[in-house]
DNA sequence: AGATAGCAAACTGTTGACAGATGAGTGCCA
DNA sequence: TGGCACTCATCTGTCAACAGTTTGCTATCT
């Protein structure tokens, strides 16, 4: 999100060939350390102990503690500091009304305008899925592939993958402080299954119908009673262009 | 966004009871000078002139600049330090798209869900308007009276007002590289008298309608030609709940 | 004259230290 | 014994100075 070097996943504090500021790789880390629950909702950050442990000075750790303020990772209080931001079971609602809005049209978007190349990379992710499915129930996805950030970065809209990706920090965050749910791994592949055959075939309404699925599933697992609160319609949309 | 005290508008270098950090008052103060132009696009940002200026030191000016990062009014180069953005005319259409998606919703929402004094408030700003165009066309609403952060605020969903919020910026920003446009206050006027006549009178699709139509002409005037690029269909969708 | 290597100024990235605020603990008083 | 004022350690907010990098300029060589 700042350089394009950065990767989101975990940023080691090791040295490239230009090392990023400390300031870059400090936001890394503390995201990790968030939604990896190595830094507790609710928690106070204690600035001195926390940039020792990092092996850095408060200066850049301040400025790492901002950002994660402007991502929704934290929140200040006057003349205390920072606090790892708790979302409440009505915030994590909201939280999924818009993500639902977003991710649905992107993924209907994907289906309507993806690239040849595009469609090669979901392609790919597809024969990945089948095989994690053929597979036992422990499988999981390599790292590096997020279905949900291939899809968003498919639908070729720049403000939609900014905004789709701070939706996707929100929910990780909502995902710690409801506490980890049941297993649903199985389930969500076949659910994801289905969008990447939907997008693959260039079709909006049934990537517009799978994702949406995809999502109230994955809510309803978070909150198992009322989900059926947000009643937002299924009506597929025409594609755009 | 940071502090329940700090305000959207134009903060001042002053003292409240309590006063906020100087980071908060300079992240304020740094919106206001981008938006207005103060600091143009492009333009890179000299901490030690700028600190100096602003009566500071360069540490807190640094977090404030980290908050403006994240919110994506700078963006930052390796050793060079921060840039004041530009939006390419592709990455407004973007955002347009995006605002589309989600005000209209917001739209849609506030018909469906605003309370009695909600409802209060927007028949307050009906009135204004009203009055305002009644007046001459150099009419322009009390700074304090935004109509798209109070519809955003009526659909009663923290995560959509916090997204929506941030595209008010975008199209802040937006407005600043694409240049001023000719004077369109007075059809803005009657087009968000519609808009607060179909919340106040709870009719979802009507206030869908009205506000994809005003968002629509909004864009068409940056960019006279080739706004009908974007072909999203204006279906109305059922109220939620 | 043009190109290149070296130098110096300017600026970012980073650190450590100071000042004011907060809140937990202590002792005093009713 | 319960409540209250005070004290003090802890921590945030802020500043000033140091270090390494970038960049424009100058002088030199071809």
């Amino acid at each position: 999100m700042q350089f394009d070097e950065e990767r989101s996943g975990a940023a080691r504090l090791t040295e490239p060939l230009n090392r990023l500021p400390l300031r870059d790789q400090a936001v890394g880390v503390l995201r990790d350390m968030v939604v990896t629950g190595a830094l507790r909702g609710g928690e106070r950050i204690n600035e001195a102990e926390l940039a020792a442990r990092l092996g850095i000075s408060r200066g850049p750790l301040r400025e790492a503690i901002q950002r994660l303020g402007a991502e929704g990772f934290v929140e200040f209080r006057l003349n205390r500091g920072a606090f790892v931001r708790t979302m409440s079971p009505e915030q994590i609602r909201h939280l999924y009304e818009v993500r639902e809005l977003i991710e649905v049209r992107a993924a209907e978007l994907a289906a309507a305008r993806a690239s040849e190349t595009g469609i090669g990379r979901l392609r790919e992710m597809l024969q990945v899925t089948d095989e994690l499915l053929s597979q036992g129930s422990d499988a999981a996805y390599p790292p590096e592939l997020d279905l949900h950030e291939l899809v968003l970065e498919m639908a070729d809209n720049s403000e939609l993958r900014r905004i789709g990706s701070d939706l996707q920090n929100q929910v990780k965050l909502a995902r710690m402080t409801a506490g980890r749910a049941p297993d649903r791994a199985r389930q969500a592949l076949a659910e994801h299954r289905e969008i990447l055959s939907a997008i693959t075939a260039r079709d909006s309404r049934r990537a517009n119908r799978a994702m949406r699925k995809h999502l109230r599933a994955s809510f309803a697992q978070l909150f198992p009673l009322g989900a059926a609160e947000t009643d937002l319609g299924a009506r597929p949309s025409d594609a755009a262009r």
